[in-house]
DNA sequence: CTTTGCACCTGTTGGC
DNA sequence: TGCCAACAGGTGCAAA
């Protein structure tokens, strides 16, 4: 999955096909997703209008005045507007029929992504509390990440990627933020220097932000809602980059696990 | 409370 | 060329 820029990416796109449409019909053709899909989804939703849609961390909302839709794209999801005479295909296994003459389809071929109906107001929703700041927001500051890294021994790159800290950041931007820092992904938290720290939080705003003003990254599953590929892949500085050389200072780019994902790393520029 | 590791899946890639 | 292991954008939860 995408990561926030492609959910932000995403839910930008399906804005104007959705908002204030009615869903006609409801079409679940595979209920087994990482929490099973709601068969009353059909019953809940059927001739309500779309209000609104929304985003929390990589969730999207799609507002109803009876509840909330949640979903999560996981590794492999997506989301596409198509003509309702569109047939479906291996893996798309979700279609909300709008009155407009098009369907909102779920793809997701790895089905670690989520279709969650809540009936009350989504922000109590189990999954959406406790989640951390957003990070394009002012609660996202260089106080609340030095706080939070305050006598932790994990390495910082795993306190980015822990929704409890920040939401959004996931494994390419926290190799990328890391990268531009110019701090180890291995860094134990507590000894990262404050200023370190504070850098940081304005290069995770300014790397989100580019990447969600170039569309999205582009990589194997995710098409933007369009169906056009994104452009920001071209720009990543140290993720998939091990063995080659590193843009500042030429020393070859490392890759290591950190828990059971991959950071990449340059062993001159990142200490 | 903090931290780690697993589980959930399918499709693609790279090494032999 | 073909086969199979390793790996891939996430994250909630159990266990240490």
């Amino acid at each position: 999955m995408p990561e926030l820029p492609e959910v932000e990416t995403t839910r930008r796109g399906l804005e104007p096909y959705l908002v204030d449409q009615i869903v006609t019909e409801v079409v679940i053709r595979n209920h087994r997703l990482r929490w099973p899909v709601d068969p009353d989804l059909v019953r809940y939703l059927n001739n309500q209008k779309i209000l609104n849609i929304g985003r929390r961390g990589k969730y999207l909302q799609l507002y109803f005045s009876t509840g909330v839709v949640l979903i999560h794209l996981g590794m492999s999801g997506s989301l596409r507007v198509l003509p309702t005479t569109s047939p479906a295909k291996k893996h798309d296994h979700i279609d909300l029929i709008l009155n407009s003459g098009n369907l909102l389809r779920f793809r997701d071929p790895r089905r670690f992504g989520s279709f969650i109906w809540s009936q009350h107001p989504c922000e109590f929703h189990p999954l959406l509390v406790g989640l951390g700041p957003e990070p394009l927001t002012s609660t996202f500051d260089k106080t609340c990440l030095i706080e939070s890294c305050r006598g932790r021994k994990r390495a910082i790159k795993t306190h980015l990627m822990d929704s409890h800290v920040v939401v959004g950041v996931g494994n390419i931007y926290a190799n990328e933020a890391l990268f531009q820092a110019g701090i180890r992904p291995t860094r134990r938290c507590s000894k990262v220097s404050q200023k370190k720290l504070s850098q940081l939080v304005t290069i995770i705003k300014k790397v989100l932000l580019e990447a969600i003003e170039q569309g999205g990254t582009t990589l194997k599953d995710f098409a933007n809602v369009d169906g056009l590929p994104g452009y920001f892949s071209q720009k990543l500085r140290v993720y998939g980059r091990k063995g080659e050389f590193c843009y500042q200072c030429h020393s070859v780019i490392k890759q290591i696990k950190q828990g059971q994902r991959s950071s990449f790393y340059c062993p001159t520029c990142q200490k």
